[in-house]
DNA sequence: ATATTAGTTTGATATATATCAAAATCCGTG
DNA sequence: CACGGATTTTGATATATATCAAACTAATAT
């Protein structure tokens, strides 16, 4: 769970990038800060559609994502493409990669976005010398372990609209905790790509964010959503 | 990639469980080994349906699988549960607890069994000091995140019958890397667990075994299974 | 600004899977 | 070994979501 941090205060915690608030926030001193943002280096100019790493792609970092934002997905031999998650400012991508050394997944920019890149041979040995950082990275993969959870629960029994449902609320807890709007956002992701992460076509997608307006639970307009009932939205999860 | 252990050769290598050939088959030297022996104990008598832990359980250990086997589940408030996972002998278990230091899902045995105990901070300290031990679980952690993904590949985008065949060479895939057959084995789950894994009603599933048997691609037999024709049920996923 | 393209919404229909129901089979227990 | 409860199979029907299609809207380039 991520503590709130206003935009302003983010930039001044973090050097080159925003590892220190969002993604390492535990007691680290300053000097062991020092360290994590010494192997630590930013990457700018991805653009939406831009590939930060694609499968089969030797494993080297982790990346932490610094502005914009990511989605990944697996591909099938036939094409098929199932999109695993969609990651924000804070959150670290590519932790499939260190069971093979080599990605599993493709990890594509949804708009203009900036990483910082975590090798991780460096990660692992500072790690082995700072208990909390090496505790940090467990949860961070641990933590991984339990989305993916959540996942399987959505996609495996509930129903078109309580997925959309749930995926709303998801973003909506996860904009809260980065200080922005709870309930008007912007969605970064199309319609498809909503339908390929909760296992529906497009089309289902497009009807139920319909149903939920004609309902009075949203307000939604293309990419711009406003949640208009947050507690009903809730209950119609899991109902 | 687990390579096949013949269960004699499991049996000499292993001092009190088998941590040693399945789980952590890394570049350990025997003293190595020893330490790691020596922080971990067996635990015995796991009956059919007994909890290893259960959800909101406080974290102290991973579990190895020592023998039998157990199914992972997640619950909904509403009562709907969703099978995340089927785990067998060698398999870790409990990675999901590491990030809040509560379980998030429960543990029940599908047959008798025994799980190694692995008290995680002793298991932190000592990867601390062996590298090759850090870089172990680091990757079975990952392994689980690639394997979630599969999962979400297998829910979002298969259709019920891929979705079984897909199960089923999982399954005998994970039998040959123990030295067992890989086309005659016995389910240890039920079609109501086997349907909640793979995001179906029991019946489906029932009707799915039945049509691959008509088929001429397994004979089946309530819980025991033999796949007759491996490389047609291989072509059936993602066709 | 206008044309072109990609993305979204909505409708009509098809289809895969769920649901309901009953019979058959398996398995543990007395 | 027989009983009773649980599990599995199979059938008939219902339903949620997919598919196909067309209109509409937004974004991008000329």
């Amino acid at each position: 769970m991520q503590r709130p941090v206003s935009p302003s205060r983010l930039k001044i915690a973090c050097s080159n990038c925003n590892l220190r608030e969002l993604c390492l926030p535990v007691g680290l001193s300053e000097d062991e800060m020092q360290l994590l943002d010494e192997i630590s280096h930013l990457k700018r100019g991805y653009a939406r559609g831009d590939y930060l790493y694609r499968s089969g792609d030797k494993f080297q970092a982790l990346y932490a994502i610094h502005s914009g934002s990511f989605k990944t997905q697996v591909l099938h031999e036939d094409g098929r493409e199932q999109v695993t998650g969609f990651q924000m400012v804070g959150e670290i991508i590519g932790l499939d990669a260190i069971s093979t050394e080599h990605h599993t997944c493709d990890a594509v920019a949804l708009e203009d976005s900036e990483v910082c890149e975590l090798p991780f041979d460096k990660l692992e040995a500072l790690s082995r010398e700072m208990p909390s950082l090496q505790r940090h990275l467990h949860k961070i993969m641990s933590r991984e372990i339990v989305r993916d959870q959540g996942i399987m629960l959505l996609l495996g029994s509930m129903r078109a609209e309580e997925r959309l449902a749930a995926f709303l609320l998801n973003l909506s807890q996860r904009f809260a905790a980065r200080g922005l709007s709870p309930t008007s956002f912007q969605l970064r992701m199309s319609r498809r790509e909503i339908g390929s992460y909760l296992g529906l076509k497009l089309e289902t997608v497009s009807r139920a964010f319909s149903h939920f307006q004609e309902d009075g639970l949203i307000s939604v307009k293309v990419r711009s959503v406003e949640i208009l009932d947050l507690p009903r939205l809730h209950g119609f999860v899991g109902k």
